[in-house]
DNA sequence: CTCTGTGAAGAAGTTCACAGCA
DNA sequence: TGCTGTGAACTTCTTCACAGAG
């Protein structure tokens, strides 16, 4: 595997391509850049070229073999061990996050609940009690380096704050507010209303 | 307001823009390049860039007018009328959707919510009662045009299908699937996982 | 012949840098 | 002076097109 600079958008489409192998592995043994394709609604020479980033794997004449390739992007991913993973807040989006089969699929254990509403203190959500803020002190001691920020907007940053000087490198921010953090951690934002606001401008006139 | 070709990454900043107008309200009249961009974290000369797509709205050497600026952005977004929406598949995400106060701030109202579970029909979430898929068929009669899919993945693209039959022209898809649908359909997918799964190849290693 | 891997061309998006207005 | 608006330079990403492997 060779390390040059790989356009953030490859590693953006990697996920693509490992949901779409792993939906599809119906006995194909090999799959080629034209029929992942047809599976993902991307362009073949894009997928070639995103594989080209990595080595080749593929075999000309043939295509690429189903289960290596899935080996080698979830290899490139880092999506192997196990990484625990602390809820903070948990409303409406908490609790239905807290139900979400895809943390585990990619790594992500829910290893600890935090809110700071007496009400839910103490109240078993699945098999985790949730916890007072105060609890995320422990956060070094318990091995937990990613965080899931699921709090009102105002207090994102403060609880950001807290986490970041808790060890946490990696945090997956629900809130809609830009969080400042260190360059070391990684922050990736998921705003619905983001998408929302700009599914009207490619709409007709209503 | 002029239209050449606009970047579709101008667009995606727009919404940025707006909500941190929104946040940042303090009683400032004017707002620079240069503070928006402290605001949002952008580039203040993409920022410039972005607003000189759709006309000058500036004043040199003071900045935007905010109000104007607000008032500017969401008519190129097209966020004014509100837009009835469908909701399919009620389950946890689903469900916590309906509480979301996001769709109704970006003009979208949730008018119907449908699902294909017996024990669901007829109950009451919010104050809006779950009908049998089987509805779909007034959409037209009731004039919604959007529709929110949160199904399991296998059952999204047959929903896709009926929904556009019905006349559907804008989707807002969280179900972990590629959707077929005619050009003139504009579909958003917001795939969580996606984004979970970039994040461990940002991080040290564990 | 089929399909990969990849330089090279092309398109899209970003940043620079500065003329010109307030 | 301060800040906008915008061509031009630059960078990044995508698509093309084809040599070469199977």
């Amino acid at each position: 595997m060779r390390y040059g600079k790989i356009p953030d958008e490859s590693i953006r489409r990697l996920p693509i391509y490992l949901r779409s192998l792993l939906l599809s592995e119906q006995g194909t043994q090999n799959i080629s850049s034209r029929k992942l394709a047809e599976l993902t609604h991307l362009n073949p020479n894009k997928i070639r070229k995103d594989f080209s980033y990595f080595g080749a794997f593929g075999t000309p004449g043939v295509g690429y073999n189903v289960a290596e390739l899935v080996k080698q992007i979830r290899a490139i991913l880092k999506l192997g061990p196990v990484r625990k993973a602390a809820l903070v807040g948990v409303g409406k989006l908490g609790s239905a996050l807290l139900g979400y089969p895809g943390f585990r699929m990619y790594g992500f254990e829910i290893a600890a609940v935090f809110d700071n509403d007496p009400k839910k203190i103490g109240k078993k959500i699945g098999n985790i009690a949730v916890e007072n803020i105060s609890g995320l002190r422990s956060m070094r001691k318990r091995k937990i380096s990613l965080a899931i920020i699921t709090t009102p907007a105002q207090a994102a940053q403060k609880i950001a704050d807290m986490l970041v000087d808790k060890g946490v490198n990696g945090i997956l921010n629900f809130a809609p507010r830009y969080l400042k953090v260190p360059k070391k951690v990684k922050v990736i934002t998921i705003d619905i209303a983001m998408d929302l606001a700009r599914m009207p401008y490619y709409l007709p006139a209503s």
